[in-house]
DNA sequence: TAAGATAAGTGGTTAATAGTGGGTTAATTT
DNA sequence: AAATTAACCCACTATTAACCACTTATCTTA
């Protein structure tokens, strides 16, 4: 079963002085039929924030709980992705605060770029997604390898 | 399975002082009675904007969620793929707003050349269009190439 | 072919919503 | 008990979306 969840587009609040931040309407809409405003927060991959709702995050985590902890790959994995979740509400304008720790981890001073991955949101600090923009190009033969598997 | 939209024809209308853009009514009428005036606007791989009834986008994204974010390629392509992607309706008049991310990409200015490329519609600034027309020739050996592919 | 009727393209105004800031009270923590 | 944090509420401003109106073009029918 796929997602039901089709977040897209990006968007640039700035972060208040009580750490909040807003959820751009277009992206805020899908939650409140389905998950009445309760989300996951956590570390991304890269260098960013990510938001499951919770419906998207249970599924992940029974995924999750398929990976054995024999390996040390797994292990290491499975820390670092869930320790660092928190569980969290948004409030009646649609906001909510970042946890400080990830704050720290996604570099984040004044603004944020918010863009929408399908099943998850990222939020960035905009200086460093337009670094990662330029640098993380995708080579000729990965775009191959892709367009065997997507025909867009 | 192949689009059921046959968007076809070129005209050129002028982009409004609230950046709203009329859809031409013969590319128009295609949508009313499937996708009830929602579409996609998104960058086009060239220097355009494209343009997807939300039918078709739908077909897209859902290829899209068959790729792990656990892979660095997949992570880049469906970010910079999916953050321009706006979902947007037209009014009762039969325009819609372009986001000036798209007006900046596009580098449209007071006029807009609006193409039906069969399952999406292209945006594009008409001299760029015309500049293309001339340099953006097909040689010889991919025609034959086409040829193999294509019957027409 | 002329005249009326209909549809298409363009422009502006108003009303609703979104984003942002801050204050007050309740709950935790130290 | 004091201090910090979190939840809740209210309010202002700018942007956006809904609405109305006009002109030009196209089609229809006498």
């Amino acid at each position: 079963m796929s997602s039901q969840y089709t977040f897209t587009g990006q968007f640039t609040f700035s972060i208040d002085s009580k750490n909040r931040i807003n959820i751009p309407a277009p992206l805020r809409k899908q939650f409140l039929t389905k998950d009445k405003k309760t989300f996951v927060v956590t570390r991304g991959i890269d260098q960013c924030a990510w938001i499951y709702p919770i419906n998207e995050w249970n599924f992940i985590q029974n995924e999750l709980k398929q990976l054995s902890s024999l390996s040390k790959t797994n292990r290491i994995f499975l820390r670092n992705h869930l320790r660092h979740a928190n569980v969290l509400k948004f409030d009646s304008q649609g906001r909510f605060v970042l946890p400080q720790s990830l704050i720290d981890y996604s570099a984040i001073k004044k603004d944020v770029t918010i863009i929408g991955v399908l099943n998850k949101i990222e939020i960035w600090n905009p200086n460093l997604l337009r670094k990662i923009d330029q640098s993380d190009e995708i080579d000729d033969q990965s775009y191959e390898e892709l367009s065997e598997r997507v025909n867009i």
